[in-house]
DNA sequence: TAAGTAAGTTGGACTGTACAACTAACTATG
DNA sequence: CATAGTTAGTTGTACAGTCCAACTTACTTA
């Protein structure tokens, strides 16, 4: 079933309807990556080839690239597979964010892109040579991306923090152990507003989605306890948001 | 721009990495269009073509089709043709649901589609001659639908009751003049859930979302206040979900 | 030993839902 | 014409969880 319809052979064998002659669109997957790193939320991008034939030659611009259709067997794992190729992690919160498609997208030709945005801990995986972490200054970029990938970073920024409000998604973000102020410090990076210290650990304990380990992390002050993320690890979702800012 | 690149053509003139020499996947669109009649949430469904050629014949499916790339600005403009042509309604709450694509989800080739979801009030635009609407009983449809149809349509269903918790999403699909009584109850039928009266009166009235007219709903009993959606008609989020059960 | 700092707790004010009983405005019926 | 029935809409108490601020705890450093 893989390597074939040829785009040569279409129209010729399949179809009485001749719907399937139609001009395919081009397809391809980005995916949006986040880490935290440094007190600020970061994204991995990568520089586009310097080649003249190449659209947007030497931008900035989101990894992804065309569906291979004899490699991915759906979306999702060619976006797992571009992901593993840019980081070598392999088992992140990976969540479909939309797809853009237009005439205008691509200078080759009406395209499709669907996008997918992940979370990863900082001390994850390996970086490929081409891809650099990128710091989001005030919910921003500073650099224009290639194609409408500014668009698209900035509909991933929006759901990840409309998301914050109300679920556990930053425990995604958070190496294997880490203390409830560590967590904390997190949200308050994503949302760029400071939270509730009792409103916030009440809500995560009685979340029941992390257990204490028996550790302590110590430093200049009182130490603090350390946990980790709880195995069936779907996100939770609270029934209330933090209060808004005004 | 628009009608090439025809599919024949790829690989001649492009692109000189050979990348757009790629096999394309199918590009479709889907729409999941729901509305509320006698007391249930219904969605729009079409009967597939008889002619044995086509995949699926005279199952029933989501309404949907090709990306016509001569047509097509972009994606939310073929969703918008698709749910023109079926409905006849312009204007309605239109949002993106998703994208499925996989090597097997239609036996034609590797495809992907574009879902959309779609809220229109019961008594807007007129059907078109094949499309259906069909009750959810329970959250699920009775029949089997062509393609992956099945798992795009309970995916709509749930995005649609997980907003419905904290969004003023029924709003759109309520006729032009409603009271509150026909708006929880379009609540209670897609949450299927009674809601606490006074309080959802409170969250509603204090969301500035709707304005009384200057008429009353009279029946058999008490009449009702009348009520419009105010202009400016982006749908409004509650800082709480209705209680949840259990 | 005292000062400094961050972790973690406690208590009162406030907001909005849950639950239940209430009043209001109309029709239908004997 | 009075009364029962029905739905619209209000009111009041209990409760849950946040907001805000002050507090205690546990450690390091001078």
């Amino acid at each position: 079933m893989a390597g074939e319809p040829r785009s040569k052979d279409l129209g010729k064998d399949l179809g009485k309807s001749g719907q399937l002659d139609f001009p395919r669109p081009l397809t391809t997957v980005d995916v949006v990556i986040f880490t935290i790193s440094g007190d600020s939320l970061q994204v991995l991008l990568v520089q586009r080839p310097a080649d003249e034939g190449e659209p947007f030659p030497q931008a900035w611009a989101l990894p992804g690239g065309f569906v291979d259709v004899a490699k991915d067997r759906d979306l999702a794992a060619c976006a797992a597979r571009k992901l593993r190729e840019k980081t070598g992690v392999t088992s992140p919160y990976l969540e479909q964010l939309g797809s853009w498609g237009s005439a205008t997208r691509d200078p080759r030709g009406w395209s499709a892109t669907h996008a997918y945005f992940a979370l990863i801990p900082d001390d994850a995986g390996t970086l490929a040579s081409d891809a650099r972490w990128c710091p989001i200054q005030g919910g921003r970029l500073k650099d224009k991306l290639a194609f409408d990938h500014g668009d698209i970073l900035a509909t991933a920024i929006q759901r990840l923090r409309n998301k914050v409000e109300y679920t556990s998604l930053p425990a995604y973000l958070m190496p294997a152990e880490f203390t409830l102020p560590d967590l904390q410090r997190v949200y308050e990076i994503v949302l760029d507003r400071p939270l509730e210290k009792s409103a916030f650990r009440t809500r995560i304990l009685s979340a029941d989605m992390i257990e204490a380990v028996a550790k302590m992390r110590r430093g200049p002050n009182r130490p603090a306890q350390l946990y980790r993320l709880k195995k069936g690890r779907e996100p939770v979702y609270f029934v209330r948001t933090f209060n808004p800012p005004e």
